[in-house]
Formats: structure tokens, sequence, C-alpha cells
DNA sequence: GTGTTCTGTGTATGCCATACGCTGTTCTGC
DNA sequence: GCAGAACAGCGTATGGCATACACAGAACAC
């Protein structure tokens, strides 16, 4: 319990500005902002599988190993990457708005942000969040929840369940735009074949709900479709919490 | 519509053994089971980064290209280890078993498949599922919702609401107890430290949910914690269900 | 001004996926 | 039976990757 001295991870004290300067060298040529926007600059440009630390370093006109003077390896790199380009998080909850419109502009920052920057779903996540911007996200999601009469845990679950389910679904439509994008179709295309495909392989065996399903047209996907199916899952969880705080307010 | 000829990525049509044998040349020495399961053997002793084409090679003897005669790309051979790892469903809902029931068992499934291989969630996915024991898998969560009123869109995205939680949730764990193995600590061990990470990095500024929810302590992560976080977000989730059947019945 | 410490970097190591072409095997068509 | 096609296994080569290590020079401490 002593709060003196908590090891932290390095690039999580290097993000934070933790690590104080030495002096006593010569002067360094780059920050760590030019560095961390290098990477996310040949990200955005050409996809995650790009970042490599001569790909990055040749953007900053440096040699390779320069950059292992600011980052320890490849993976501190791309954590700091992914916790800038999350960037800021969505604004606090109002003094009138309620929980459930503040839970839900959150659930949707959370997708708007991988949908920005799409390589962020390929980065390994190395651990719970410590980054600056993600701890500012927990923060505002936190914040959404008080004074519902939940439990901590129970906040904090429910943060994880919601920012789960964008994380997911953000991950799933960008799946999708990424195949069409490669192959040069529509969304809407590429989700019609996968109907298609899946009714092949399922049209004998033992597949009678799946067959029950596509006889039922799923593949109408509009635009609105993709909405509705986000708002959907949306909508149960926040029914699913709503039951709760409900439900605490009335033995309570 | 045409049910003719949907073209199927080529993992998938060996997956599911589409691929007819040409007959023309040598007999093959390996089968794709054997080399499937070597590939999960080395996984599961070091771990998906282990997972290399000589390596796999050498797992079977042979020489590491001649794997490229059985499979196109090393990551239709991940394809098909993960397709293969998820094993088999779990137990089909029974006559008179609730949806409710049946689909926690479902979700449970789903942890328990990815604890037993931890390694599936490091696996890029490469699309929607098509494989044939994620098809199955598929199958079972949707019989689950049969007779429930929701119309096909609903129970698809009820499922993949469960799914991924439960993806999430056990993927969560399984980073927290390999963090706990690499490190020889224990995993409560590990959540303290985190806490007490937290805990300094918010002391000063802008946290004011965060440091609340650290005064209540957290940190109490038993086993029984663990457990009930799990069952706290798959209630949330079912509970938004139910609330959406109850009323789709009542209205109908 | 001397020594220490840090920066940038060149070089080297040991991985990796995989393209290509060769040898020998098996079956097809005759 | 036999010629040739199609295919299996695999040796070699290519171009990439992260990163260990050592060294030159720069900036400061004393």
């Amino acid at each position: 319990m002593s709060d003196a001295h908590v090891e932290l991870p390095e690039s999580i004290e290097l993000a934070w500005g933790l690590r104080e300067r030495p002096g006593r060298g010569p002067r360094r040529s780059l920050t760590m902002e030019q560095v961390v926007a290098a990477g996310i600059r040949v990200a955005e440009a050409d996809g995650l599988p790009a970042v490599s630390m001569s790909r990055v370093a040749g953007e900053l006109g440096v040699a390779t190993m320069s950059l292992y003077r600011y980052v320890s390896a490849k993976g501190d790199l791309l954590d700091l990457m992914a916790d800038a380009a999350y960037g800021d998080p969505p604004a606090p909850r109002g003094p009138d708005e309620g929980w459930r419109p503040a839970l839900a502009r959150w659930a949707l920052g959370n997708v708007t942000a991988i949908h920005r920057h799409p390589w962020i779903r390929q980065v390994p996540i190395s651990g719970p969040p410590l980054g600056p911007n993600q701890v500012r996200w927990m923060e505002q999601g936190l914040a959404a929840l008080r004074g519902t009469g939940l439990r901590a845990a129970e906040r904090l679950s429910t943060i994880m369940l919601v920012s789960g389910y964008a994380r997911n679904w953000a991950t799933l439509t960008a799946d999708l735009d990424e195949a069409a994008a490669r192959e040069q179709l529509d969304p809407d295309d590429v989700g019609a074949r996968y109907w298609h495909q899946l009714a092949r392989l399922t049209r004998h065996g033992p597949y009678p709900a799946i067959r029950e399903l596509l006889a039922e047209n799923v593949d109408g996907a509009e635009d609105e479709e993709f909405e509705a199916e986000w708002q959907f899952g949306l909508d149960r969880i926040l029914d699913g919490v709503e039951a709760l705080i409900r439900s605490r307010r009335a033995t309570d």
C-alpha cells in the first residue's frame, strides 16, 4: 500500500513524461512526439505491417538504430502510437445529461476513434490501460456512471463491457471496409458474398438454425442496417445496466 | 442469388475438405490434419510467435518448403489452426432448456475454448466465420435463440454480442495469467500492482472518477471476484436481451 | 581542460516468409 | 507396356525484419 515507489513500464513513463533528461550528453535531435507521429504517419499510409523500425527511421531521416535511443523495443513504439491515436475522449458528461446518453456518446467515441485509425485494432495489447489517453478515456467512462448507485467493481465492469463491445464492432466493420477496398467492391457486396458462401456451406448438414437465419433475409445490409446493428447491441447492454440500476435503487 | 458457384477462400475449401485430390502425381506423405496438429503443438508449447514455417516443418520431419504443398501461406495455416482449436461447440440446447441458460452455456464455452488454447486470441482474424467449427459454433448459438420471437438480424447481433464479450473477457484474463506466469507472480498480485500503478498516475490531475473508484477497494481480486466479474457482464447482456424478448412478446 | 556520459550510427547476427527450379514419382492416355 | 503430364518434396536464394554491439564525436560537470 506504500504509495512511494511503484515501478512503471518504461513506455508508460515515457508517455507520461516522467523520464528525467540526463543532461550530460549531446542534445537529442528528435522528440518523442516526432517519433510517434512518424510511426502513425506510416501506419496511416500503408497499414500497421508497414511500420518497421527502418521505415519509421527513414520517415525521420535518421538511421534505424537511432530510434532505439527513444524507444527500447518496437512494441513500445506501437503502444505509444496507439495511445496517441486514441486522442481526446468525448466531452465529459454534462450537468443535465443522464448516465445513459453519456455512456452512449462514450461508446460511439470508441468506435470513431478506431475508425479514424483502423490500424489501432491490430496493435497487440500489452496490458491493462495505463497510457495517458487511455486513462483519460477511462476517467470519462467512469464519470458517466457517477451517481448511479453502482458499486466500484460494477462501474468498472460496465465500461469494460461497453468499450469491449465498441471495439469488437469497430473491428468488424473496419475489417469489412478493408476487404471491400482491397477487392474494389462495395462493403454491401462483401457482406452479401459472405451470406452466399455461408449458404453454400450449410446447404446440407446439421445447420437448421443457420438455414432458418438465411431464410429470412439478413443480407439487406444497407448503411442504415449497419447503424441499426450497432444500436441494437448497445441498447441491449444499456438496457441490462439500466435494469440493474433500477433494482439497486429499489432495494436500497 | 444463383446458388451454383460461390467462390470460397482456399483455406476454407481445404478445411471443409472440398478440394479434390488430383491423382496424377506422387502420393502425399502428410495429411492436412497432421500439418495443422503440428502447428497447434508448437503454439501450445511455445506460443504463437514460435509458430514459424520452419519450426512446424521440423516438428513433422520435413523440409520447410514442403508445407507450401499443403497451405498456400502462413496465414492459412493459422486460420486452420484456430478453427481446429475451437473444437466442438457446447452441447445443443436441450428440449426443456430455456434460451437463457443455453446461451449462458454457449458463452462460457467460448471462454473455455480460448482458455484451453490461449494463443487463439493472437491469431489475426482474416474475415467472418466460415471454418467448419466456427460455423458449428454459430449454429449452436443461433439454436439457443430459436423460438424467442427475435428477428433474424437480432438473433445474429445477439450471438455476436455474446461471443464478443466472451472473447474480450477471455483475452483479458489470459493476458493477466500470462503476465503473472512470465514474472512468476500470482495473478492477484499482477492485478494489485495495476491498481497501484493507476493510483500513482492519477494521484494528481483531473481524475476524480478514477480516484473515487480506487477509494472503494477494487483490488479485492480473489478468484471468486473474477468469476463474479464475468457473470456481471454476461448478466447485463442477457438482461438486456430478455427485456427485448419480453417487449416483443407483449406487443405481438 | 579533462573525463564522463550520452547520441547517432555502421555493421553484423540470426531470424523470417516465400519465389523458383530441380529431381524423382505416380498416374493417364494410348 | 510406354510416353508424357502433373505433381511431391525440397535445396537454394532473396529480401525483409528486429536488434545486439561497438565506436566516434558532442555536450556537459568539475
